[in-house]
RNA sequence: CGGGACGUAGCGCAGUUUGGUAGCGCGCAGCGUUCGGGACGCUGAGGUCGCGGGUUCAAAUCCCGCCGUCCCGACCA
């Protein structure tokens, strides 16, 4: 029952506060996972926040088909061998052997823009601003719950623009109007966005913008990308429409994707050594009441305090839960309900209630403080928004605090070992810097920051003139 | 796919060295006492010892093969 401390294994923490916290387990299929209701309702308020921006920005979800034949993920070289390593593929159905195997989506650039070509004439068809909720397979060599399985559950959007420019913009509107906003204000992760370098750039894209964030163990998390494709999906599949200027061109592409993984970057950014913290606005369950009672009687008046307090929540607006159980004792279900990272819990027993009050205590630290009942729901409303702010302000200054300015190659060597984080540093540009930190470090470019700070000196590698400024670090 | 560790009740483990009727803790079920920080007592259910083969009068234990899990590397949202 008792769980590991981050520090001592860290590993084994996550492991064992996505079991004991009933989020999800290993399922019979290797790299699989089922996800438990609680664990479910965490990705559905993901889902949300993250959907409700799509719609905000003016897109609309369809929905393409899981299987796609093997012939149409041939035709776009770059993307192909990108992902040949980890696609499955149908080649038997039905009792028989198929005349053209399958492939089971690891994403669906293939189809959807197989299919946008028929869907585009005109540049009065565009832009298509399209999103879908799916699931989708990747067979990934080392599983791990939300972060790694084989299949995971993601939204994939799917944009077709006239020109560079918009296609461009739509990349970055949906890093900043639907990502950002919905990481930084509704899951509490404090992101920082940037370009991927060449290697790390999604296969088949002519630029990868991503989120990063810093997880408790001083790794980096990539949290989402959104990848402008210029017209190599268009050309791949023909898709061609007759422009402004009476002549034929190629259609301009974005996709963009977010998935389970972000769960376990909620995990791994606020949880401690008690459990889960969630960011209220994340919470499926915001307030628990526990109620405290010995005789009948007690017990009678207990519970019809906590009903009358659920509704009175519920009115405001706070997803409440009472937590009525007989078989469990008040310690426990304190202990419990910690462990499952819910943001505050209201003790009620026969001392508050002679006393009109409720005994509130916060996840995020803290101790308990005695409430009046007058006034309880408004009060309540302010702490939840607290508690947001709080655990968001704790992230921030963790990812601060672990992001460094390294003076030399040996010194950035140094912290990336201990304590790890993000380091800042001069870059070149050439690959074989960024493989050599990869070898020697383990650690490579998480992003390269979006405003480009004026860069002075030279490469922290190898010296020569440097061109930008790199972010790097150890990553999931 | 390489290196290492491990598979015994739902979970965590002992038993394997030295072969001889499968155990402990937690959890689970029933009853009672409890209830403001992970309660206690009594009773009880639950196991093809990962799978297959071999050695033996006899295998959780010895031998061979396979499968799976975890950790470390290469790949990745």
């Amino acid at each position: 029952m008792a769980l590991p401390t981050q520090s001592a294994d860290f590993p084994a923490w996550y492991q064992e506060v996505v079991k004991q916290a009933e989020l999800a387990e290993p399922s019979l299929a290797r790299g699989t996972m089922v996800i438990r209701p609680y664990g479910f309702a965490i990705w559905e308020k993901v889902q949300r926040a993250i959907d409700d921006r799509i719609k905000a920005t003016g897109h609309q979800n369809l929905y393409f088909p899981l299987f796609i034949p093997y012939r149409l993920l041939e035709k776009e070289a770059e993307h192909v061998e990108g992902f040949a390593p980890e696609v499955a593929v149908v080649t038997h159905a039905g009792g028989e052997e198929l005349e053209e195997p399958l492939v089971v989506r690891p994403t669906s650039e293939t189809v959807i823009w197989a299919t946008y070509a028929r869907w585009i004439q005109s540049y009065r068809d565009l832009p298509l601003l399209y999103n879908q909720w799916a699931n989708v397979v990747r067979w990934e060599l080392r599983p791990r719950l939300f972060l790694r399985t084989t299949e995971f559950l993601w939204q994939e959007g799917h944009t077709a623009h006239e020109t560079e420019d918009e296609a461009v913009a739509e990349a970055r509107l949906i890093l900043d109007r639907v990502y950002r906003e919905a990481m930084v204000d509704v899951l509490g992760l404090p992101v920082l966005v940037g370009r991927k370098s060449a290697a790390e750039r999604f296969a088949g894209a002519v630029e990868t913008f991503t989120l990063e964030g810093l997880m408790r163990d001083r790794k980096a998390l990539q949290a989402g990308t959104s990848h402008y494709l210029g017209q190599n999906f268009a050309r791949a599949y023909g898709v061609t429409f007759l422009g402004r200027d009476g002549k034929e061109h190629h259609a301009y592409a974005t996709s963009w994707g977010a998935s389970t993984r972000l769960v376990g970057g909620v995990i791994m950014t606020h949880g401690d050594d008690r459990g889960l913290r969630l960011p209220p606005r994340l919470a499926p369950i915001q307030v628990v009441v526990v109620p405290i009672y010995r005789s009948d009687d007690e017990r009678g008046r207990v519970l019809g305090a906590a009903a009358a307090i659920r509704e009175r929540l519920d009115g405001a607006g706070i997803r409440v839960h009472v937590d009525d159980r007989e078989e469990q004792r008040p310690g426990f279900k304190f202990n419990e309900w910690e462990l499952k990272g819910v943001p505050v819990r209201l003790e009620l027993g026969p001392r508050d209630l002679d006393a009109d009050q409720a005994t509130v205590a916060r996840r995020d630290g803290g101790g308990k403080e005695a409430w009046p009942l007058a006034g309880l729901p408004e009060r309540l409303v302010t702490l939840l928004e607290e508690v947001q702010r709080s655990l968001f302000g704790d992230a921030e200054r963790f990812r601060d605090d672990h992001t460094f300015r390294p003076g030399s190659y040996t010194e950035m060597a140094e912290l990336l070992d201990d304590p790890g984080g993000f380091m800042l540093a001069p870059w070149c540009g050439g690959p074989e810097c960024e493989a050599r930190v990869k070898a020697d470090t383990r650690a490579t470019i998480r992003f390269l920051p979006l405003d480009p700070e004026p860069v002075e000196g030279s490469c922290i590698v190898c010296g020569s003139p440097a061109t930008e400024t790199a972010a790097w670090a150890q990553a999931y």
